[in-house]
RNA sequence: GGUGGGGUUCCCGAGUGGCCAAAGGGAACAGACUGUAAAUCUGUCGGCGUACGCCUUCGGAGGUUCAAAUCCUCCCCCCACCA
């Protein structure tokens, strides 16, 4: 008789191990291991999270990253990195990988594309030639790159768009999900595919949107076309609106979101997964988050500031450096000031989230909100 | 010693009678950044005043003019080439 195992998850499960209020911890299994949740994702559009190479993702407990369909369409493309093994063979990263479909451009390069039922064609800003995105083109791109989890194509609806305008984009997307089911069917090369809600700051185009996506078999939803311009107080209202009425045996994704208080705003809401790309330009930008607020390290208060960046963080980054001379990094341009800001920065938010499952697990999640609130609060 | 070219607001540098507190760049100082066309972008940047404005400033001193960074005289300094 073989030695009795654990039975070993199924790709696309999900299991919640807590609760505390709303806010849930879990566990999703993906082709390339397991994510604790709630997580964040650090982005790296283009193969890359910038400045941090796999072995600087996986000191500070990086789980999945992000990669992004339009710009590895368009560079290097997605047969050329296909044929090199997929994406994370590639870039040499071994854990999971959620890639965006496009939709956010479809968001941020308003300027130069053109939505019809069809799809979406963009014209390419790298030498302004034409490229049609349907609905299945975005997951065959996604298919090639191998990404642990498709995302569906959809529209991203800036903040100010009518509610006429609204209802009939959510409308095309959820048709252009369906299509994208239809072309990646469950359990298809084990991975994953999550529908997007929109509709807006529209509370019952929400529910449209979502009970629409529902009819539909996801390994997961997400919600979009937050953070696109509105105050904090709508994008939250919003959030509690939709996050508790989603289906709770799949993982939560809020897209594009955000600051360490939106994060645990999110959480608290019932949401599990979560990307930005603020820590990471942040960093580059000299604005680092820390336990003791957000801090722009380029300040002249630094320039003999022998403190570390955060006292109470363990990245490299802290460990080694003062704040006087991440600032002379900063100031003199240096390369390594890109990658010890991105370190610490995504250590923070990493930490965050860690926390956030620890509490969840405690059940005094609202305590670690409150005390970031206090952190972050003041100085906003 | 001769000839030519220069000295401009923290730095580089434009400006050759009024539209000049003086282009542009840099530095400095602040701010923004939320599914990355972002190692990017924005603001301030002689002093005082909320503002119309007033005061100080273009190597130094003096002069011409209603008006000078800009024209004239003398002086100081720098650079290039020739002796």
């Amino acid at each position: 008789m073989p030695k009795f195992s654990p039975p070993i998850s199924q790709v696309g499960e999900f299991v919640v191990h807590s609760t505390d209020g709303l806010a849930r911890q879990g566990t999703l299994s993906t082709a390339h291991g397991d994510i604790q949740t709630p997580i964040f994702m650090p982005v790296g559009t283009q193969g890359s999270v910038k400045a941090l190479s796999p072995h600087d993702l996986e000191e500070i407990n990086t789980q999945i990253i992000l990669g992004n369909t339009y710009h590895l369409y368009l560079r290097p493309g997605d047969e050329l990195i296909k044929r090199r093994g997929g994406l994370h063979q590639f870039m040499r990263w071994e854990k999971p990988i959620l890639t965006d479909s496009g939709g956010f451009q479809v968001f941020s390069l308003k300027d130069i594309r053109k939505i019809s039922e069809q799809g979406v064609e963009f014209r390419s800003y790298l030498d302004g030639s034409k490229h049609f995105f349907s609905p299945e083109k975005a997951v065959e791109i996604q298919q090639n790159l191998g990404s642990d989890i498709i995302m569906v194509l959809d529209e991203c609806v800036g903040y100010g768009a009518d509610k006429d305008y609204t209802q009939k984009s959510l409308e095309r997307t959820t048709r252009w999900a369906a299509r994208c089911r239809e072309f990646h069917p469950k359990g298809h090369n084990s991975q994953l595919l999550f529908g997007i809600i929109q509709g807006g700051f529209f509370k019952d185009l929400r529910e449209l949107s979502l009970a629409q996506l529902q009819e539909i078999d996801f390994d997961g939803l997400a919600i979009g076309g937050l953070s696109v311009g509105e105050s904090t107080a709508e994008m939250y209202d919003i959030l509690h609106h939709i996050a508790p009425l989603m289906p709770k045996d799949k993982p939560r994704y809020l897209m594009g979101v955000g600051t360490p208080l939106d994060i645990l705003e999110g959480i608290e809401a019932g949401v599990d997964m979560f990307d930005c790309v603020l820590p990471t330009r942040n960093a580059r930008n000299g604005t680092l988050f820390t336990s003791q607020g957000k801090i722009n390290i380029k300040r002249a208060e630094f320039r003999e500031d022998d403190s570390p960046l955060d006292p109470n963080c363990s990245c490299y980054t802290c460990r080694n450096f003062s704040k006087a001379y991440l600032r002379h990094l900063y100031t003199a341009g240096e390369i390594l000031s890109y990658r010890l800001n991105t370190l610490h920065n995504l250590a923070f938010f990493l930490d965050t989230v860690a926390k956030a499952r620890k509490a969840i697990k405690e059940q005094n999640f609202s305590q670690l909100k409150a005390s970031y609130q206090d952190i972050f609060k003041a100085r906003a």
